[in-house]
DNA sequence: TCAATTAGTCAGAAAAAGTTGACCAGGTAG
DNA sequence: CTACCTGGTCAACTTTTTCTGACTAATTGA
């Protein structure tokens, strides 16, 4: 609604927030992903959610998308370089976890 | 719906996500918060909702909440040690929003 | 006594997020 | 020609989250 950009982490938080895009985020960050390759790894994830959450997470800039081929029609999704800074975010939060 | 947890950082993710949890966390990161201190300094927030996130907060372990006095009543919520071991992974999401 | 503060709750409405199933276009494999 | 693969889009629906306004109950200060 408003425009306020209080927190300037929200809008990152939002990238990985969500029922989809933390889990995106961790397959992405083990090597390329493709879109009807996570609609089977994302157990009961749908299209239309999955095509949201890259988007969004491509729009702020966490993931690249490439088309490796065209001929046989193959897209790639790769963490980009802000994506990789938050490897190590990630990686606290699940030390963190495993303390509790 | 389901139950499964696939994801174990989802919680602690879902517990600083939302329109007010991620300032509410910092501003608690700072000194003690209250109720209606919190409702001022939110700009547009509501009781409803402030109550729903001081709620969920508590309930992930990350607020403590205690009662400094009956007689004026006065309700404070502090970071609890689970809450404060959150600190530096918000710091280092500052530091990456930073570089650009 | 009246107004304001404390910290909320409740029901209902609105907005945002997620799901469903149909559909599309191009390529490939039999 | 048929069927399945690629990577999606679209409209409509359901679920979750957020917001609104009324209301409670006790305490303080004028």
């Amino acid at each position: 609604m408003e425009a306020k950009d209080e927190c300037p982490a929200q809008g990152l938080l939002k990238a990985v927030s969500g029922k989809w895009k933390p889990q995106i985020f961790q397959l992405a960050a083990e090597s390329p992903v493709r879109f009807n390759a996570l609609l089977r790894q994302l157990q009961g994830a749908n299209k239309q959610s999955l095509a949201n959450a890259l988007k969004e997470m491509e729009e702020e800039g966490l993931l690249d998308k490439s088309i490796v081929s065209e001929k046989p029609l193959h897209i790639e999704y790769t963490l980009s370089a802000r994506g990789q800074s938050l490897i190590p975010v990630f990686r606290q939060l699940e030390q963190l976890l495993e303390g509790y």
